[in-house]
DNA sequence: CATGAATGAGGGTTCATTCAT
DNA sequence: GATGAATGAACCCTCATTCAT
């Protein structure tokens, strides 16, 4: 057991100092040799715990593809929708503060990374938006959203939330607080009819 | 002047070659050999026109930076602000509508390229959003703009602008034209009091 | 240890490689795919033990200028001054006979190594010249050495012993052990009986 | 006629310009395209005129062995001895003396340059030592040559000549005037009067 | 003869991946 | 499992040489 720790402990050492060097160097700079030594292991080791180069980058990416998606509710049209998408915002923003670097990866459009991870992050992005797409529908069918085109403005939304999340380290703390409040004010303002 | 042709001709085609593999590999995967070949020349020819491998992605870069904001006017605060508004959406649209591909490289965060595009490209940023805040800040004073922190609401403009311009090849070409007029509306529900 | 020896193994089967490499070729034909083939080990393995091209070359005439610098004794002018000269002869061409090509590329101009070569290598020059003059200075005030121009005796002392090293492997290796004694000789009589 | 002249004159000018490059940067790093701007032709003109890139440092070091060897008088045992070498002491010096970059090149020893100067080198260097060692051994029959190995001593003269020639630019110009008497007086006398 | 744009072989260096210990 | 020495494919860049104009 001690040992199946000690394996794990690796694993997830490797996977942290993957992250840091993901975020400080980006993917191509980053080298295997300086994974591992952050995570106080050798080279080989690497190579014990993970198939390849990729392997560990596209572990992290999908774990917070998998964290954002599942901290999103359905929504729910028979509810307070306003609510719901004030939620939504707000656990996204969550997700995506525990760890700012990377949030802009996994945010950002995705030239310069390889195809494996293109297609872990545009699969997200197709499926939040036309989530959000879909929701926007419903919402004009009840009355409570503007007139328009919903995939532009699921589009406009993603986008505003995007931008915010990439500079909000830009921002003070101060202000990163009045991010939230912020947007969903612009988003409400823009083309939700809220009461 | 036949040859002035040539040169300008082959000096061009290795821009253009350069520009479809930044496009399709991105810059690391870029291959000079590559590029050149594409270019119709050897790859020593590609050291006659660029001193390195920098030089053309910079050069392509830094030109789609200077058409974006040789296309946006200063604001003029007395003259209608709605209009001008609409027009720099507008110009700045055209202006990356001319190569979406490209664009998505100058909009996306800089994660994957060197530091010596990041800085070129943060610097745009850092240009647009200062400015667009400036003049929602003149905007609030005048009572055309809502209430707000002007950084943020220039911030989620420009994100829901990127964000158009990066997913509007995903768009059939006519909901592309719907963009501007759609970006335009929701800018204003969103945080303009025209009228 | 067995491990600790293989590594010492490749690093000198490297340098000797490099040194005959070296010699053959000269530092600009040197090719490093070549150092590392005559070593038996992979080109990749030569940059485990030495930074760059540079340096495996740096540290074979460093080492051998070391070598000859440590040979050389401090002449001290209260004890027998011949003894000495003779002593540091016999010293210097005894180092560098031990590796004749090596000993040419120190003891040649340094036309055709890196500035970083020439550096060191004229240094030593210098070092030796001015020592010799210094010397010979001594040697004058105590009445044993010739009138004239110190730093043009050593000069010219130098000059002899190095064409001597320079072409000592030409002859044979009888002929070399007058060398010496000749060399001494010569440096204390000259050989003109003109008059 | 004019034409020749100016044939002449590109020739000329591309000699002198490979000269200046062979001393400034060494064999290696002249780069043709160097020698044809400084000689003020395009680089496709270097070709009507040389073969390759070594073609034309070889005419410069053959140019220079040449007027050295037609310096030298040969000697004559009959007449004064002392004076012919002192002549040839005198004339090599002043030949070298013309170009003493160039010459430091031709006097070193071949490492670093490509097998053909080295042929050339080497041909003259053994000629003149040969020369001289014939030289000494008739002056030996005659008594005016110290006992020794000629050869040895033929060496010893010619390194001492060589050392003297590639440091005199060290040497202020008052010193280099010293330069010849010294040396003749040290092959004459020697300089330990030890015992 | 003169030009200089074009060529492409060649070599230094990096780093993901393997494997014997 | 763990190690880290060894490997070699890959790629940027230089520069001697050619040849169409």
């Amino acid at each position: 057991m001690t040992t199946r720790t000690r394996e794990r402990d690796k694993r997830e050492a490797l996977l942290r100092a993957a992250r840091d060097v993901l975020v400080e160097e980006g993917y191509h700079h980053a080298k295997i040799d300086e994974i591992a030594q952050r995570a106080g292991v050798a080279k080989g080791t690497y190579y014990l715990y993970f198939k390849d180069k990729r392997a560990i980058f596209a572990e992290l990416v999908d774990g917070l593809v998998a964290r954002i998606e599942s901290a999103i509710v359905r929504v729910d049209e028979r509810a307070d929708l306003g609510a719901q998408v004030r939620h939504n915002i707000r656990a996204t923003i969550a997700v995506l503060a525990e760890d700012p670097p990377l949030a802009r990866i996994v945010l950002g459009p995705t030239s310069g990374l390889d195809a494996a991870f293109t297609d872990t992050v545009t699969r997200m992005h197709v499926g939040v938006v036309s989530l959000l797409s879909r929701t926007l529908r419903d919402g004009q069918s009840l009355g409570v959203v503007a007139e328009g085109d919903t995939d532009l403005l699921a589009m406009f939304a993603v986008g505003a939330l995007k931008e915010a999340v990439l500079r909000s380290e830009e921002l003070g703390p101060a202000r990163r607080e009045q991010l939230v409040t912020e947007l969903a004010r612009f988003l409400e303002k823009g083309f939700l009819r809220l009461r």
